[in-house]
DNA sequence: GCAAAATGTTCTATATCTAATACAAATACA
DNA sequence: TGTATTTGTATTAGATATAGAACATTTTGC
């Protein structure tokens, strides 16, 4: 019984792939003859034209016939960058277009991972959906949700699937007050992979969040996935306290609609923490 | 001309394995029949075999002919949830013994990337350096900075090898004033797989910041990469303005060291807000 | 005790991966 | 203009991955 690995194939295609997005391989260069990479990793040219046609396919390298490959300007990101908390905010701000697909609306036993964050007693009913975000029609976030049954009854299903749930609960006068998110990296499952239109086994942003209204009983938990390669999460930190006692604090992160891009890091910024370290 | 992709069998096997120790799988729970998981999956009972097998080879799962298969109480080591910002103070707080292996200590030339973001001239001179930093011998983290040369020299390479460098370019005089810090999800190749002990094709949590003194000039680039089932990253937030402006802000997030809950990444972290009000 | 369902085992057949080789076409350079 | 080097293409052969099926053995539950 033999280890589970990957192919000698994708073993090579991440190799260089993590080369070159890494920038130890810079735009320009020109790689190792095909010839040379077999000698190298001692693989057969089959197998290194295999990976160099991947890498061709995601536009990182360039192959001339007679010449060689080349590495392309292997763009950091074009992505929409954005903090996760407020994106959705961001996007329409920035008046892009996003719409959601509702694929399941239930109520339903909370699940114990759900009661345990909420706070509710076992078995208690709550209200689960489960959804995708669009933007301009490419599919970026799978959103699972689960709201306690006496809060998740104030909307329907209609509702879930034209308006954010964060205003439906506010509508509903709830009051969102605190919030803890944890942010991780999973892989793509089949369904996911689908509906999220990336590759079974291609990294995901993994963001969960557990929403409290101001008695401090929560209200909300979600549990969304992003693609990384159309979102990343970002922050702003500042460096507070003083001695061993300094660390790193976040910065209030409204993200001005016009000013698109770079945490700007003009010295004249006068934006200073906005937050209180209290 | 097909993606390169990983094979069916290691899919499976890195998706069922990221479920139990992710938590989603809880200990005891029966996964699905062989046959089961063929028809969810669309694959052979070979394949999921095969895949079961590495699975049982981790010791994550017991099989019982006639009874099923059933999840182990495999749970590692206990994730350490933190704040990847100040995540190392943490452990020090916590008394965890951390130490860093450094893989490679040069100056050369600036990368494009890393003189984008530090603006440097263009060919100006980096210390450049990568490490790997384990805690209670178990590796967590892979870290590739990047310093001007001017602040480089003013630590050495054992330094560098004893000393978080945050901590020594504030010794050096520097000033971290401000930082900007981005997070995403990749795949560990077949490099970083071995430093950080993890499958290839394995999810990676990888968080870029950038450091800047309080004259808003870059001091330090860096890259790194977090195994998530070690760590994820975690932030408080309150509610913040009205009406439409209302928004998540960041609250400075100290983790209590005290608190030592069974945390464990991803969903179902029930840690209740453990948020130092000051 | 019996039937259903689970894993364990074995087999055949097909597709894909990989190696090895040969040759064509395009390019670079003396 | 050659000549060497590069990528593109094709063929062959063997190893491995995957699918599909049959059957044995163990357990569960009625």
């Amino acid at each position: 019984m033999v280890a589970i690995e990957p192919s000698k194939t994708q073993r090579l295609y991440l190799l260089l792939k993590e080369q070159i997005l890494k920038g130890v391989l810079s735009p320009g260069h020109r790689l190792p003859s095909e010839p040379q990479l077999a000698a190298q990793h001692r693989l057969s040219r089959v197998t290194i034209r295999r990976a160099l046609e991947g890498l061709e396919q995601d536009g990182l390298i360039r192959r001339q016939p007679g010449a060689g490959t080349f590495v392309l300007d292997a763009r950091p990101r074009k992505g929409v960058v954005g903090d996760l908390s407020n994106m959705l905010a961001h996007l329409v701000a920035m008046g892009r277009a996003t719409r959601a697909k509702l694929l399941s609306f239930s109520y339903q036993p909370s699940p114990p991972v759900v009661s345990a964050a909420l706070k509710l007693v076992d078995g208690e009913r709550v209200q689960h959906s489960i959804r995708v975000r669009y933007i301009d029609d490419t599919p970026f976030s799978h959103l699972t949700t689960y709201v306690p049954e006496r809060i998740g009854v104030t909307y329907s299903e209609a509702d879930l699937a034209s308006t954010p749930l964060l205003t439906l609960l506010e509508r509903s006068g709830v009051v969102a007050d605190r919030a803890s998110q944890t942010v991780t990296a999973t892989l793509a499952g089949p369904e996911i992979a689908e509906l999220l239109q990336v590759e079974i086994g291609s990294p995901l942003l993994s963001m969960t969040r557990v929403v409290y209204d101001d008695h401090g009983r929560g209200v909300e938990y979600l549990s969304a996935l992003y693609r990384p390669d159309l979102h990343s999460f970002q922050m702003e930190m500042t460096r507070t306290g003083i001695g061993a006692e300094r660390r790193w604090s976040p910065v209030s992160s409204l993200t001005r609609p016009g000013a698109e891009t770079k945490p700007l890091p003009g010295r004249g910024n006068s934006r200073r923490p906005s937050i209180t370290p209290l």
